[in-house]
DNA sequence: GCCCAGGCGCTAC
DNA sequence: GTAGCGCATGGG
């Protein structure tokens, strides 16, 4: 991690391919989006460190992250806390040079590198913030996902006010796993999906799951199957939380509708591709399909491509 | 009213 | 091991 810390503010330093406007793109995709919020130029994002809510004024600059705290400044020992929450949260660790190397000799990623050159995955730096979300958005569109999000985080999230703005952290999962199953059904999640939820904070809540637990493991597949042990988590969201919490490169949700319909469109086909097909695209990518994917979804927000 | 949504668990064969 | 089905509701 490339940084200094100061006594009132951060200084994170990127690596050279960051493109700040292709991450604030991510970053702006849903108004409904209650954990961070873009204004006068700045990101603002709540973290609870060390048991503290300390709300965080980001400015993104390609060759500087500047860190500051308008409310309470933190101690100095939680600044490099906020500095890896911060780091991963833009995946700053990974050199993508050798992904860039791949994709120009690659058909699909070619133009989508050129066109995005620098875009980051959008990490979730927060295992129980992963789970939940990846599950929350099982077999439903992205607009009701995060209309179930806001819904769980406002009524079961802590808070901070800050000039008139409201800014909340995700609920933890001692909070979540004290809740019944009907105070989930309540916000329009599904019976199944509750219990999944539930379950799942009970887990993390007496430790028996946790990002620590996961990283233990030697291999992609051993994190895999200890995800998909879990009731509620398919293939698909275990490889989805490998990509967005534990940031494995070689993460790769096949099964994703939106990756097929990228793909569809990218390719102009006239139907979706088949997982068949998919395999066969993404021999070439072997060790970035994280990547590959998280280039092929960002296409679906562009227009004219 | 219809089909599709960043799927999964369960059952039946 | 896998094909089929119910879930449960919003968005277009």
């Amino acid at each position: 991690m490339n940084w200094i810390s100061q006594k009132e503010f951060i200084e994170i330093y990127p690596p050279k391919e960051f493109n700040t406007e292709e991450c604030l793109i991510f970053l702006k995709r849903s108004n409904q989006e209650v954990l961070h919020r873009i204004k006068d130029g700045y990101l603002f994002k709540l973290l609870k460190i060390n048991g503290l809510p300390i709300l965080c004024q980001i400015k993104l600059q390609s060759n500087s992250i500047k860190v500051e705290f308008p409310m309470h400044v933190p101690s100095e020992r939680s600044h490099e806390e906020i500095a890896q929450y911060i780091w991963a949260w833009f995946d700053l660790e990974k050199d993508l040079s050798s992904f860039y190397e791949m994709a120009k000799e690659d058909s699909i990623l070619k133009p989508l590198v050129q066109n995005y050159y620098g875009l980051r995955i959008i990490g979730m730096p927060d295992l129980f913030e992963a789970l939940v979300w990846a599950i929350s958005g099982q077999q439903i569109n992205l607009t009701f996902a995060y209309s179930l999000k806001r819904r769980f985080v406002e009524q079961f999230g802590e808070s901070v006010m800050f000039k008139g703005e409201t800014y909340w952290l995700f609920p933890l999962p001692e909070r979540i796993s004290t809740i019944q199953v009907d105070d989930l059904r309540q916000l329009q999640f599904t019976h199944r999906k509750s219990e999944y939820i539930i379950d799942i904070a009970k887990m993390m809540a007496i430790g028996q799951l946790s990002k620590e637990k996961l990283l233990i493991k030697a291999t992609y597949d051993e994190m895999k199957k200890c995800l998909v042990s879990i009731r509620g988590v398919g293939a698909w969201t275990a490889d989805y939380v490998l990509m967005k919490c534990l940031l494995q490169p070689e993460s790769f949700p096949i099964a994703d509708v939106g990756l097929h319909n990228a793909l569809k469109r990218q390719l102009a086909l006239n139907q979706k591709p088949t997982i068949e097909e998919i395999t066969s695209y993404a021999m070439h990518w072997t060790g970035w399909q994280a990547y590959a994917t998280f280039y092929l979804w960002r296409s679906l927000y562009d227009e004219t491509l």
